[in-house]
DNA sequence: AAGATAAACGTTACACAGTAACAATATGGA
DNA sequence: TCCATATTGTTACTGTGTAACGTTTATCTT
């Protein structure tokens, strides 16, 4: 499936087998490359462990692969992830994020630590259901919902 | 009050005299100063009647006192007026709109439409003590939410 | 009213975020 | 294998936002 990782042997962060094969199926699913670019990009996020904005995520490929790398190759791989589900983008921080449960596409909504820079996932049906009826009561159609909220988290209190 | 608009007569976008004196009071009552070049950001703002973005806002300021204005001139005022809860930043569109209610402070929600460009701005009580329902029970301290709603809007239905 | 103090403003230069256009390469299917 | 398509690379560019520093303006005190 990956050619050119063969070919090229391409530097990747240490990725465990189980983000590995959910990207590979998901991906597979929809009938996407998942190429070793790719791969690597989504990697280096997963082994950031917090939110990386775009710059962040070229400086450690760079790295990682030794060469530079253009903008837009970056910006390309991170569409491609938000596209298939495997990376959100936290919009108020300007920044990328693996997702926990990319099985399942879905809204998520998340709590921004602003001290030690951690991200945390949530899902609420009942929000949710919520924000569905104020959208209904406006005859809004809605296509994204866009949930964050900032402040500090428990362990940073 | 505003001395520089007396003596430079800086040309201002017409602000009809609720918005202005609205600016005027929400200013006194936090010990702000309102000077001519915040009002006529924010006049241009309403002016506007879509959120804009800075460099936008930094075209039409240009045109309107045919000089130059650099990014960080308008970037100052666009902090002042947030600061004082006349104006709001959306986030998913880095773009600026002047508040529905700037008497009251609060959080606000918004319907984006992708076609028209329109925002509407909306409050729900509901939505936001959901919302707190949740923070708390994930220990968060929250400062600043961020419900932004992209889609259709009724009219381009 | 004159001077001290702090806030606001202006200027230059810069860092960060994201995209357009086009060429080169790799991939999957007939 | 050859072709159509998708992906990647390169260069250059626009848009968003800030740092540092000096000048002007307003407010407060005397």
């Amino acid at each position: 499936m990956i050619k050119t990782a063969e070919k090229e042997a391409l530097a990747v962060a240490p990725i465990s087998a189980h983000w590995r094969s959910l990207a590979e199926e998901r991906c597979k699913t929809l009938g996407e490359r998942l190429t070793a670019a790719r791969l690597g990009a989504y990697a280096e996020l997963l082994a950031g462990k917090r939110a990386l904005s775009a710059y962040d995520l070229i400086d450690k490929l760079e790295k990682r692969q030794d060469r530079k790398i253009a903008p837009l190759t970056v910006y390309r791989h991170l569409d491609f992830l938000t596209r298939v589900g495997l990376v959100h983008r936290i919009e108020s921080t300007q920044s990328y994020l693996p997702c926990d449960h990319p099985q399942h596409p879905h809204e998520s909504q998340y709590l921004l630590c602003t001290e030690c820079g951690s991200v945390e996932e949530v899902h609420s049906k009942k929000l949710e259901s919520t924000l569905d009826r104020i959208v209904d009561a406006h005859n809004f159609s809605p296509a994204r919902a866009i949930i964050e909220v900032t402040g500090v988290c428990q362990d940073c209190q």
